[in-house]
DNA sequence: TCTGGGGTCCTAGGACCC
DNA sequence: TCTGGGGTCCTAGGACCC
């Protein structure tokens, strides 16, 4: 049974160019969260030199000169266009797991007579269908169909077969490329003179047990052709929720910090009662000080409930609490979050034999009508007003283009002579 | 001046039990 | 004087992914 992966090329700018074709053909780029690092880039950016990952300060200079279109990151637009790729692929494939947002793995027939001509055909509807180019990699292995995948993106006709015995394609792959081999393990690698995905193959699985323990191994032997990790359940139910932003400007005032963990924990809280869930542990977070020295400055609290969750106003009296035993005076803080983990079925919640329970019907009645108010006219419509009004923390976001398609207000115009 | 956000899995080692 | 062996559970940290 071959597995296909199916990628969005450079998605994001493919999200931006669909709505705006006079990009196409120029370098563009686009932002992480507070506009930070560049987190996107057109083929015509990569070939200026910008990195995956770089700070956008330091590119300023290569960006005027070659006039590289920036943009901030506008998730609304990008799960949207999401949304339409992967329902697109699930009409032409049923049997499909969603992997990230620019990718999905789908599971073949065995007797597919023509693996190429299917993927040509997968491509074109979806770039009629959406406007996003796809990349399309098929292999016996999810690992191979990720490494074809990954040389298919160098290729004209976007997409690359490769059987069991896939030397010929390993051979020019960086190891550093392979599904599953991070930064860390492709640096020991290269210390030892394996630098392609084909010399990783045939290293000993001893010594791979030994050096990069059982997923390393797993790894190693999808490389060679034995498949060892199966499609994963669509209808996926996460095991913790997390919502963390760097702040717009710094923070010193209690006040704005708890506004802003307020509004966070009430995306998380809205997240888990999406998936059905409810949280039975509250964690929070707040880093001061410079980012760049990770772990430094980062202080964390963590609660257990004694009845799980995901009513927001019990959430964020439980994390105002939490702030408040935090916060220093005179501290500057750059960024806070908020984790719900614990997460069970909200149906299946054991009830506490000493506390009230904060879950009545009325109040599942309340988050209901948020969020279904909130889904219909888009999210923000009505919030707690303890996630703060103007909001002077959050994020930078200067170069956002429009909501296309998910904010009636930002409909895209057309004109018709 | 300025470096994102959101996840998963595995393992070693400590605490604790009999 | 002499001080075992075999478990389980939890947590922190490290690795990975996009």
């Amino acid at each position: 049974m071959p597995f296909a992966l199916v990628d969005c090329n450079n998605f994001y700018v493919s999200c931006e160019k669909v709505f705006n074709p006079g990009l196409e053909g120029k370098p563009v780029v686009v932002l992480s969260n507070n506009d930070g690092c560049i987190i996107a880039r057109s083929n015509e950016a990569k070939a200026l030199g910008i990195k995956m990952g770089e700070p956008f300060f330091r590119c300023r200079e290569i960006i005027q000169r070659y006039n590289v279109r920036v943009y901030s990151s506008n998730f609304s637009l990008y799960g949207d266009m999401s949304a339409r790729v992967m329902e697109t692929l699930g009409l032409l494939c049923p049997d499909m797991e969603i992997y990230s947002i620019d990718e999905a793995f789908l599971s073949l027939d065995k007797g597919i007579p023509d693996p190429i001509a299917w993927g040509m055909g997968v491509r074109k509807t979806v770039l009629k269908w959406t406007g996003v180019p796809v990349s399309i990699g098929i292999g016996p292995t999810k690992t191979l169909a990720k490494v074809a995948a990954h040389v298919a993106k160098a290729m004209p006709e976007g997409v690359v077969y490769t059987g069991a015995d896939a030397d010929a394609v390993l051979k020019d792959v960086d190891v550093a490329d392979v599904w599953g081999i991070g930064v860390k393990y492709a640096r020991k690698l290269k210390a030892m003179g394996i630098r392609t995905a084909l010399e990783l193959k045939d290293l000993p699985d001893n010594w791979i047990k030994r050096h990069m323990r059982s997923t390393g191994l797993r790894t190693v032997m999808e490389l060679k052709g034995i498949a060892c990790i199966q499609l994963g359940d669509v209808a996926f139910t996460k095991k913790s929720v997390m919502c963390s932003r760097s702040f717009g400007r710094d923070v010193h005032d209690l006040g704005e910090l708890e506004e802003a963990v307020a509004a966070y924990a009430s995306r998380a809280a809205e997240k888990i009662r999406a998936q059905g869930s409810a949280a039975s542990c509250i964690q929070i977070f707040l880093a001061s000080g410079s980012l760049r020295e990770t772990g430094h400055g980062i202080v964390s609290s963590s609660v257990e409930l004694p009845e799980a969750t995901s009513y927001t106003p019990e959430i964020i009296r439980m994390v105002k609490l939490m702030v408040g035993r935090l916060y220093r005076s005179g501290t500057v803080y750059k960024k806070a979050g908020v984790i719900l983990s614990g997460l069970v079925d909200r149906g299946k919640v054991q009830k506490s034999l000493f506390c009230p329970s904060r879950e009545t019907p009325a109040s599942q009645r309340l988050m209901e009508t948020m969020d279904s108010l909130n889904q219909r006219w888009g999210r923000g419509t009505i919030t707690f007003a303890a996630g703060g009004i103007e909001r002077p923390w959050k994020m930078r976001q200067a170069r956002r283009s429009p909501r296309f398609t998910t904010s009636w207000d930002e409909l895209p115009l057309a004109r018709a002579n």
